[in-house]
DNA sequence: TATGAATGAGTGTTCATTCAT
DNA sequence: AATGAATGAACACTCATTCAT
């Protein structure tokens, strides 16, 4: 990659993190293409030589970040674990990932969720589809600990969403409130059970 | 009420009904008064002759919603029941509740999040609110199992946090996407364990 | 005259009264069919049946008003008086004319101006014509003046133009301003002259 | 001044001189931005690059053209001039000034007036400032003069108003109804009187 | 006849996008 | 390639006017 290439791409960078900082900040239609011009240095007219509009520019920074975090998480499947491992590992990746894109994860999750659940012209499919092939991969992790009869005989699908649920709420409630919790005790929760084996 | 009252009531939810079809879809930003006009058959200067402003047109639509959902769900918690009874109940009057109102759940939720977790200026503090003493009563009823020896000893929170994760992710997705699963399934996962207790 | 036609002339009264005070505050464009409702507690609708539109009410209402004070002033001309009296009784009877509708007078002049110097779409004409009236006679007052000897000979609408230019500030200015002077000085100012006819 | 910038001072220049025709023929509510746009054969957006409102393109044109007329004929009070000669001169250049900025002295006087005699949140304090200094100095050349023995011994406050009153309505005239004087008569007849001093 | 809910054209203002420089 | 002034469609909101009751 020549000099010029490498001063497109750096001055790219800089409009997708001012874009980035904004769009987190204020949502993406509250944030207009000259705030961002001003936030990265750059005019107006210069946005749009590097982005067709406004649309397209939010999807990939919400692309680009989503396909980052989306690799790292990802990663842990192929690390060879068995289910149980590869569960425990992903609850510790999942809070370390999150943590790191914690500007980004309210951004994140908000596209993510119009996406999946169906807000009309949603603006990341390319998110969606991370997702779902992450979400595939975990249910191939649950199936497998079903099949070897490490987890008790239920659907793969109900268990991953189970997971993603109650995985996410825990880590949007410690990166935005502030609650503190370790990878153990989740993942204990969830494997474990709330009812004490041994009863009263 | 005169027939009056009960036209102005009448005129009022269709507006109410119109703007929800809209803000559900494509959100508060994107819907423009000119369409809840169009949508709900009146004329614009109609809609300013029943709410003040856009913004409280999508309060009052949102609070009322809400308060409907909020008072559903709370109620099991006037049921007397023990710890345990309220959870299973809890999960059957949430998928029925939820599903009831599909129409407003992928508001509702986009709503509870960014007030949640994000977004200065919000438009709901009420929403708000309501969720946060759904939730302060959730956690009583897991306190209250932990005390009597009938949960793991855990933060109330978390439990809650973890709770409400995993049965909202489970309902949006039959909600949204179809997925069908029983109320049993769901509590068995979250007091059970996904680990075989007798393990290969 | 019936009582029918007593009543309406009486309901007509009222929204008049009512729009003088709104008109006369705010201005025609910044006061509203609705607030001249409330005011005269009349429906919208009513007072669309005593006047085809709001630009006749306030025309009317103007035109009213003007009338009123073009007849007592305009009196003063069918006394009998000599140019000089003519004059002095005028001055008098401005002061007193004006001070009576001192509500009104902001409204008066307002209008009158925007009449005569041109703004396009003036909404009366009638007061216009009216004053013209009144200027005619005025310019045959000094003319007769001019012709008996009395006054220097000068063009009788020079003389009314400075005439009732003088009067109208020195008025205005105790109206609203409350500065006081006067009919005696104010004529004698106009008659006799700044200068000391026996010089320093 | 660079090319840029002249041509940013020309093209605000357009605007202005568009606005001014329009609010001086029709007033300031009834001027709409859009008409403004097309008179100055601009788009409306652009506007808003060059005022941040429409009051404050308002104001500023009315505030611009009132300290040219202002600085003109406040000159008068610089030239050292005794009392009488003041007086003469200020016609003089009153009448010039007021007939070199004839497309505005619509709006002026209106603005004046509003200014002084009325209507809460005027639209235009500065101008009220500008008028207000201007008439204090006139009055220091009555106060002067009455001091001298030249005047006869009245209040600075009434010659001022009336020699404004009288003045104006002249000017007034000349300009927007063709009526025309000379300075000297005018001054004659302020100064002299109406009445022949050696009678019939 | 009197009412006021309903209408929709019109307002001031914003902002994604274009294009001459 | 980079700029930012210019554009005009779109927005939330107002209000003179109409008309079913």
């Amino acid at each position: 990659m020549g000099r010029k290439e490498r001063e497109f791409e750096q001055r790219k960078r800089e409009i997708l993190e001012a874009a980035l900082r904004l769009f987190s900040q204020k949502g993406y239609k509250a944030t207009s293409m000259r705030e961002i011009a001003k936030e990265s240095e750059f005019a107006v007219g210069t946005l749009y030589s590097f982005f067709p509009n406004k649309r397209r520019l939010y999807e990939e920074i919400v692309l680009e970040k989503a396909r980052e975090i989306s690799k790292r998480v990802t990663s842990v499947f192929d690390e060879g674990l068995d289910p149980l491992a590869t569960l425990k590992r992903l609850v510790e990746v999942k809070i370390a990932t999150l943590h790191a894109y914690s500007d980004f994860i309210r951004l994140y999750y908000s596209v993510l969720w119009e996406a999946r659940f169906g807000v009309k012209e949603t603006l990341s499919e390319g998110v969606l589809a991370l997702y779902e092939e992450y979400l595939a991969k975990l249910e191939r992790v649950f199936a497998e600990g079903v099949d070897k009869g490490i987890f008790k005989d239920r659907s793969p699908r109900f268990y991953s969403l189970a997971f993603e649920g109650m995985m996410n709420a825990l880590i949007q409630e410690s990166i935005h409130q502030g609650f503190q919790f370790s990878s153990e005790e989740a993942i204990e929760l969830f494997l474990g059970s709330v009812l004490r084996e041994d009863g009263p």
